[in-house]
RNA sequence: CGGGGUGUGGCGCAGAUGGCAGCGCGCCGCGUUUGGGACGCGGAGGCCAGCGGUUCAAGUCCGCUCACCCCGACCA
């Protein structure tokens, strides 16, 4: 490609609402372009990469034995009704009516398609198991979309969906898909860590997240340097530190002034905040069919835990959950900052799994100014649910092998998760097994997303002066550059000799031998001055970069310099090409040796 | 949905107390230049986010709306 073509323009300051780096350098490098909020324009030089990208995805997903596949974008909304997610999820789907007024989706995911086909498809034993993919445009109205690429409302995934007869198929599929996207992102270059994580709207039984490790990453992990285990802090584990052994004592009204939250009464009583109770109010939806109902729940934590909300919607099963208004506690008979779980009616408690083993602790008295101590789960008052609703902290103690664990940020760039039966079911995607009874398909999903997945590369690869491509991913291998007098006309007359020393005739020849071997080459042809190309190459970021000039060419050739490297070596001219092709797979070897077996971890 | 911020040529910005819309980069033409964002001369390009007020006069003052960004809620 010559560059005085390239449908792109590289900005040497990147706008000014523009945060992260992969941001404003996809931007500045000419790659993308925002349309809205959350709605990007994928130029050559991005839609190149991440040709590269879904070509190694399809790579990867084709060795385990996929088959591409495209479904719709647009989905009648009778499939989604099926499978209740119509009524489950909320404004991030996206609806409209057809000309005939019919309920119709944007596809935030393609399980109900899936399901679909395979009722229409599958019928029998011998045709499972099966794996089915596409590389599909995605809309979801997240409420809020940011850093550039990261978290965006309208993207591309790669989607595949397993379908077995047993549990045992889908995990040996599921294991498959482990493997798959290690080695995914291992030749896009981008170091990746699973965790466990929660199974959210799409339900099932077990569910990873590849995370990509940064600052900028919005969800929060819990890792242990010791053992490994390693965990969303939407799910994450850990050891609760034991309560002391005690009898438990009389239940007795103390006097608390001024002591609303667990701080103020655990200084105020000199005690620890393990010796208290905290009281937080949520309300739930609570999923009666395709009804929901919104219930008052009064949680409790040890005071010197907080709630995690994910863990308590879990333990409650509930669709949505929120915090209580003070209006809400005070007309189910609470007293904000002193409320009690004895003698409170209607409300729904849940309290965490440490508070029955920790006797003894001070409560509200549902009395302004006053709180109950030696308050005893069981003696004195009981809970609906008792279960693990704590949320781990830095240093909170690993639930394997209780080495204090520490936080994290990352990038979920993506997820596999066993389904089950639960959209096979609730569509009929069923098949005969060999004993001729009916049985409901047993499913797996598995995501990437490629734009993410791409601004993830950029984020771990670039320097001050620009992108840094892996080769595997770069939208060229070379960016020729050739630094020329102003072309003059072809003199009449001029000798063989001017014209093999002319940087331009050389570099048009050299960009012509480069593509005819099969090498992609952004050639530089513009008119420019030195700086601004040498920038602009910086800033686009292929792996090497080739420099054509009467300096170089008194030096006995051309100058190469890889992106990743200080260094430049002058080539002569007849071993150009050769060096070039060496220095392609150097860069492709050292990707290849990033992708090796990892250890399933359940 | 709550809190904060910003909207002036493609990008970055300036436009006190209302009085002819500017600068740098980029873009076009001509010329000089060519190893790290060159220089000269000449150009093109803006209903100042939108709507409605106040005023002889609004980019500037007032009201409403919209868009975008950040923090939180949310998120497969």
């Amino acid at each position: 490609m010559r560059m005085s073509q390239l449908f792109s323009q590289t900005l040497r300051e990147a706008p000014a609402d523009v945060e992260v780096d992969s941001h404003k350098l996809l931007v500045r490098g000419g790659y993308i372009q925002q349309l809205a909020a959350g709605i990007f324009s994928y130029l050559p030089l991005a839609k190149r990469v991440l040709t590269k990208i879904e070509d190694i995805m399809r790579q990867e997903i084709n060795a385990i034995g996929g088959q591409e596949v495209t479904m719709p974008v647009v989905h009648p909304a009778g499939i989604w009704k099926e499978t209740e997610r119509w009524y489950q999820v909320g404004s991030e789907m996206g609806r409209f009516l057809d000309k005939s007024g019919r309920d119709m989706v944007l596809a935030m995911t393609h399980e109900e398609v899936v399901a679909d086909l395979v009722r229409k498809t599958i019928h029998s034993y011998r045709q499972l198991p099966a794996l089915i993919y596409h590389i599909q445009t995605k809309w979801r109205d997240d409420p809020r979309p940011r850093a550039g690429l990261i978290r965006v409302r309208e993207f591309t995934m790669k989607d595949s969906y397993s379908l077995d007869i047993d549990w045992e198929g889908l995990d040996h599929q599921y294991r498959a898909h482990y493997q798959a996207y290690f080695n995914i992102f291992h030749l896009c270059g981008l170091p990746v860590k699973a965790f466990k994580s929660d199974v959210g709207m799409m339900g099932g039984s077990m569910a990873h997240e590849f995370m990509y490790l940064t600052p900028i990453g919005e969800d929060t992990l819990l890792v242990c340097d010791q053992c490994g285990y390693a965990a969303n802090r939407q799910i994450a584990r850990f050891m609760k530190t034991q309560a002391p052994t005690e009898l438990p004592q009389p239940l007795k009204k103390v006097a608390t002034p001024d002591t609303k939250t667990i701080d103020s009464l655990a200084a105020y009583l000199d005690i620890p905040k393990s010796k208290t109770a905290k009281a937080i109010f949520m309300v739930a939806s609570l999923i009666q069919g395709i009804e929901t109902n919104d219930r008052l729940v009064f949680a409790i934590v040890r005071g010197d835990m907080d709630l995690n909300e994910t863990k308590l919607t879990n333990a409650l099963k509930a669709k949505e959950m929120r915090p209580a208004r003070e209006d809400e506690i005070i007309a189910a008979g609470a007293v904000p900052g002193y409320a009690s779980p004895i003698d409170l009616e209607g409300v729904l408690v849940v309290v965490d799994d440490a508070i029955p083993a920790s006797p003894n602790l001070i409560a509200g008295a549902n009395e302004e100014g006053f709180h109950y101590s030696n308050v005893n789960y069981e003696r004195d008052y009981q809970a609906e649910i008792i279960a693990d609703i704590a949320v781990a902290e830095e240093d909170s103690h690993c639930p394997e092998c209780g080495n204090p664990m520490s936080i994290k940020r990352g990038v979920e760039v993506g997820n596999i998760f066993k389904l089950g039966s639960r959209y096979s079911e609730a569509m009929g995607a069923n098949f005969l097994d060999q004993n001729g009874e009916v049985r409901p398909v047993i499913m797996g999903s598995y995501g990437i997303g490629s734009g993410r997945l791409m601004a993830s590369i950029v984020e771990e690869h670039n320097d001050s002066h620009g992108l840094i491509w892996p080769i595997t991913v770069a939208p060229y291998d070379v960016h020729l550059i050739v630094l020329h007098k102003k072309a003059k006309k072809p003199q009449e007359g001029s000798s063989v000799k001017e014209r093999d020393l002319d940087p331009k005739a050389i570099a048009e020849e050299l960009y012509e031998q480069l593509e005819a071997a099969g090498i992609d080459t952004l050639f530089d042809d513009r008119d420019e001055s030195p700086g601004v190309k040498f920038n602009d190459a910086d800033l686009i970021g292929n792996p090497i970069r080739i420099t054509v000039s009467q300096r170089s060419i008194e030096s006995g050739g051309v100058e190469v310099k890889r992106r990743d490297q200080e260094q430049k070596n002058i080539i002569p001219l007849e071993d150009i090409l050769h060096h070039v092709q060496a220095t392609v797979i150097d860069l492709q070897s050292e990707i290849n040796k990033l992708v090796i077996p990892i250890p399933f971890e359940e």
